[in-house]
DNA sequence: AAATCTTGCTTCATCGATTGAGCAAGTGCG
DNA sequence: CGCACTTGCTCAATCGATGAAGCAAGATTT
């Protein structure tokens, strides 16, 4: 590793000097408590000159070790490998900029220890407040920043130790499982039950889903055998060979499926595409979760589309609020 | 903002009290060199035991205001809204972590001002090195980082001030453009010249793609006017308004086209589903840029894959041998 | 026995910014 | 003139970790 610095940077001293004053009236100057500090606006010009025209740049370290809160807010994502993880991640950028804090994001991808990791760097960095996406062990991570005194909130994945803000996965489920069922109906005369693909079954959100996809079936009366639900994961090649064994097995299949996020989707229709039992065009697909890829894929597939600007919105209200009791709060999705 | 703190966290003193030491031995235990700092087995075993029994974290901002290399890595990125700085991303912070560097990154949205703002805040955090990925004005950053004397590392687009790392556009749109002709002159019999959609035309990539674009036209024989171009940036919204123009226009439209990216490529299909003057499946299409969900839209559009792995390894590669000159290395792209 | 070396620590200055306390000069008032 | 008050600064301690220098006690050599 060769990432040296040659010359030493300035600091406040090298600039007190310049200006024949003192560090103090610099530092007072440079973050803008001068007026309160009773400096006269001709030094504070001054000093504002020379630090420009030295490329001053403050030492956040040095800054960071004097101050009480630093300002630092550190999000804990799983992957950036799709336009719901991605958006979260640019608006909390955003959010948390205009906010007057420094966003620090770390992905994990979905490995738990890298998650733990994680956590246990951003509290080095002194940071102020944790959010934990879509986290595989958001209580563990709660407990190590409590430990800190480090609040924490939880996205996506809710927790039992801090505030989390998801989404209405019910809701969103049994409407878009509804809308799958119509569209079966309407084009293949018949209302059978559907398919669910993808997502962990011990994850909340899973579980959640799968409680809203039975309870669309229930509301049309329609019967659903265990056998239909194939919670593989959510990497599209672990939806591929599932979708693969299960039609090998002999087991009836459906023409409508619920698959649980566009990642997964890639690995369903990859299968479709190779192997599936009829064309693409006889299924009727619907999916938790939006790319704006998936709708050129055809009229086909029904999205559900998470409200990232919403649920972030009610994380930065519990931040400001204080909240620290273990509130989940449900964000209803968008459908179209 | 109530991101309070409520206890005040352990530090290196707490231990030493309770392990009934000094500071600096509890110091040298906890990083690692004690062995040089002759501190015995027993006293070493004793405080990293009580180190975790109190839950100590390091305060970076201490250790790092006294160290004289951060080992922090900046890395600034346009936007998280597509697979390919997704991957460099994911990708960056995993080869980082495993070099020992810690992975700071902060995305811009394609905002010059934000640009040289990210770039400005990593310099205060004490960033060993700064990678500017696609950005608009890279030497901007440059000089700006090593006025504080830290180095830089152009990714994606390149500069004139420091090293840059990028693909092999030229190369790849000229087979990329080759295959889109002997796809159209294949299922449609002619071979007339394609159209470039996306981009902007002051752009490096952009440039050079479109001198493998006209470079393949030539390698055919084919004449290709000037305003078969349409670099209207990358949004989405641009292309479809763009063609949807060019169309009303009355000037000769292709079969065939060259979409600068996935970003792109939303708004051309777009186009094509809704006021596209024949059916989708008689447009040949080509995609600088590689997306899964695109490789299901159809079997009529090629792709070019960029080669984030080789890209990363090259660029971390220059970090490592403290290369300083404004070399441009060239990673051939991936053809299916 | 004296000189030297080794072991295992501690002491203290330091990194750069922040901030309470303090101080000198000037202003206002009776 | 003397006292209080304001203005405009400087001084020095501090945040937590680090590491050069130093020191005491025991081991080894001459």
């Amino acid at each position: 590793m060769s990432l040296d610095r040659q010359q030493k940077r300035t600091t406040i001293y090298d600039l007190a000097e310049l200006a024949g004053t003192s560090a103090s009236a610099v530092s007072a100057v440079l973050n803008g408590n001068w007026k309160k500090r009773r400096i006269s606006k001709q030094l504070a010009e001054k000093i504002t000159r020379i630090a420009e025209e030295q490329g001053y740049a403050l030492n956040m370290q040095a800054s960071l070790l004097r101050r009480e809160k630093s300002h630092i807010i550190g999000m804990i994502v799983p992957k950036y490998d799709n336009r719901y993880f991605g958006s979260i991640v640019e608006l909390f950028e955003t959010m948390a900029r205009d906010k007057g804090l420094f966003p620090l994001i770390t992905c994990t991808r979905r490995d738990p220890a890298l998650e733990i990791e994680a956590a246990r760097t951003m509290l080095s960095y002194q940071v102020d407040c944790v959010i934990a996406t879509g986290a595989t062990d958001p209580d563990r991570i709660t407990e190590l920043c409590a430990a800190a005194g480090v609040r924490t909130i939880n996205l996506d994945l809710p927790g039992k130790l801090a505030p989390s803000v998801i989404s209405d996965n019910f809701a969103g489920a049994r409407e878009l499982t509804r809308r799958i069922l119509v569209s079966c109906h309407q084009r293949f005369g018949a209302m059978e039950p559907l398919m669910f693909v993808g997502g962990r079954g011990g994850d909340h959100n899973t579980m959640e889903r799968l409680r809203g996809f039975r309870q669309a079936h229930a509301d049309h009366g329609i019967d659903l055998e265990d056998d239909r639900v194939i919670a593989c994961g959510y990497a599209p090649e672990k939806a591929q060979s599932a979708l693969q064994e299960r039609a090998a097995s002999g087991l009836p299949f459906s023409r409508g499926m619920f698959v649980n996020s566009t990642i997964t989707l890639e690995g369903v229709l990859r299968w479709l595409r190779l192997a599936g039992p009829v064309s693409e065009q006889e299924f009727a697909l619907g999916c938790f979760d939006y790319d704006p890829l998936v709708a050129l894929l055809g009229d086909n597939i029904e999205m559900v589309r998470q409200d990232v600007p919403a649920m972030l919105t009610r994380m930065f209200e519990l931040i400001e609020h204080g909240s620290f009791e273990p509130t989940v709060s449900e964000i209803p999705p968008l459908l179209r």
